[in-house]
DNA sequence: ATGGCGTACACCGTACGA
């Protein structure tokens, strides 16, 4: 089975480059983040008459998650639920998951966290918090392997970076990188990094200075699989072909073979 | 320190992203 995952921003300006992806990598499932659009206007006919179900969860202008299968998901679940009940963690649209063959997939939209210090960042620290809960729940209560991927926001290592980077740059802060550590302290595995041990590799540029050119990037999309997920899988490729493309998204996507 | 580039909503600029 093949997982991919692409933060898009935007599906409907992204729609062209999604479908002609697909015709040349007919994953099994496509994780999307950042469709910036309601339920309503999600542009499904296209993915639907290419024999892809959808399991989407969305919002107006920002953020909103998307799953593409060729199979229909099983126990789609969005946001955190009730452990996030007493917060204002789960307002926005940045979680869906759902389960094929024995592996539930968690598409992930992290909040970007503006900069380091900020309230956006406080809500980032927080927001990780909840989703170590989540995580650390979902296995307590699933005998379910997991597939955890999406936009992380968060370069955990010096190689994932094209340059050096300071303790107060925002996605490389120590505060960041632990409080996702604690989310991987359950056991998930960055699925990457079992076959590519070597920097330069990157999944986001910015569409600034000529960030892509340059391969100035960032490795922020990640795919984390539990153990024995991890053990099987075949392959992790970043495919930056979509960001050569006309009008790309900033992202590229990310695909694991288990 | 700032802005650089792109998207959405809607104002003809502002909010937000990474």
């Amino acid at each position: 089975m093949k997982i991919a995952t692409w933060n898009v921003n935007s599906v409907r300006t992204r729609e062209p480059h999604i479908l002609k992806w697909l015709q040349a990598n007919p994953v099994d499932v496509l994780c999307l983040q950042e469709t910036k659009v309601v339920d309503v206007d999600f542009p499904r006919a296209a993915f639907e008459e290419r024999g892809y179900h959808l399991a989407i969860y969305g919002q107006k202008s920002y953020n909103g998650v998307a799953i593409l299968s060729r199979n229909p998901l099983k126990d789609v679940t969005m946001g955190f639920g009730e452990i996030a009940a007493d917060t204002n963690l789960d307002e926005q649209k940045r979680v869906i998951t759902g389960v094929l063959d024995n592996i539930r997939i968690v598409n992930l939209y992290v909040p970007n966290g503006s900069a380091v210090g900020s309230e956006k960042y406080e809500y980032k620290i927080l927001w990780l918090m909840m989703l170590q809960q989540y995580i650390q729940n979902l296995r307590a209560t699933q005998t379910c392997e997991l597939c955890v991927c999406g936009d992380f926001n968060i370069a955990l290592e010096a190689r994932d970076i094209y340059n050096k980077r300071k303790p107060t740059d925002i996605m490389a802060s120590p505060e960041e990188r632990k409080a996702l550590r604690h989310v991987l302290d359950v056991r998930l595995e960055d699925v990457f990094r079992k076959f590519t041990d070597e920097e330069g590799h990157y999944s986001w540029w910015d569409y600034r200075r000529g960030g892509f050119q340059n391969n100035r990037g960032w490795r922020i999309d990640h795919i984390y699989l539990t153990p024995d997920l991890y053990e099987q899988a075949k392959g992790c490729e970043i495919d930056v072909e979509p960001r050569t493309w006309e009008r790309p998204s900033d992202h590229t996507p990310v695909i694991v073979e288990v």
